[in-house]
DNA sequence: TATTGGATCGCC
DNA sequence: GCGATCCAATAG
């Protein structure tokens, strides 16, 4: 079984969905190569009062896409060298979004290596910035339909064992929250 | 208008 | 532990 994933999936708790995005595929389209990894890593941002949130001082021209419809792409340029890949959730008017950590490295591993400039096969995708890098994502995928042919999310019906929740990565505002899961047993975590 | 602090990464 | 380097929130 093999299906891809409709906005309806997207259209719901943003915890429900970073939860459920776990060891599913994430498939990209660019220059004529399908690029694809399992989704091992990812973080909840939700609503107007989580402090670690973008959103969280209302709406700019940066975050506009995660006020808007479900299933549509949040790509930003972080710390001016790296860009994050983030999955916007809930209904219209509520920004929400699921941030992507870490893959496991399926299809399109040599320009996987060739872009990140290393041989490590956990060093390809373990991290949102390294992800981003290695499946050649950027801005011009900013607002990209999650629902269409140059990026979209398989479901394969796999298990997928264990899923931790922790607190999140490099925030100090809102760490208390455990908005953060991977996959216990993946050697592709961003870090344990 | 200037300063500061990030949802990062790789090298020192 | 620090520098690279952009964005946007804050202070002035």
């Amino acid at each position: 079984m093999r299906k891809i994933l409709q906005r309806k999936f997207y259209n719901r708790s943003t915890l429900k969905v970073a939860k459920e995005l776990l060891g599913k595929y994430l498939v990209v389209h660019k220059n004529g190569e399908k690029l694809s990894g399992k989704i091992v890593e990812t973080e909840a941002y939700i609503g107007l009062n989580d402090p670690a949130s973008h959103a969280h001082r209302g709406m700019t021209e940066r975050n506009k896409v995660m006020f808007g419809n479900p299933g549509y792409a949040y790509v930003y340029l972080t710390y001016g060298m790296y860009h994050c890949l983030n999955f916007v959730t809930e209904r219209n008017g509520y920004p929400a979004a699921v941030l992507i950590r870490a893959l496991e490295p399926e299809q399109g591993i040599e320009t996987m290596k060739q872009r990140r400039k290393t041989e490590i096969m956990e060093e390809l995708t373990n991290g949102p910035g390294k992800l981003c890098l290695a499946m050649g994502i950027d801005r011009a995928l900013y607002g990209a339909d999650l629902c269409s042919e140059a990026i979209y999310v398989e479901d394969r019906g796999e298990s997928i064992g264990k899923i931790v929740s922790t607190n999140r990565i490099g925030v100090e505002k809102g760490k208390e929250k455990k908005w953060r899961f991977y996959i216990k047993e993946s050697g592709f975590v961003s870090r344990k």
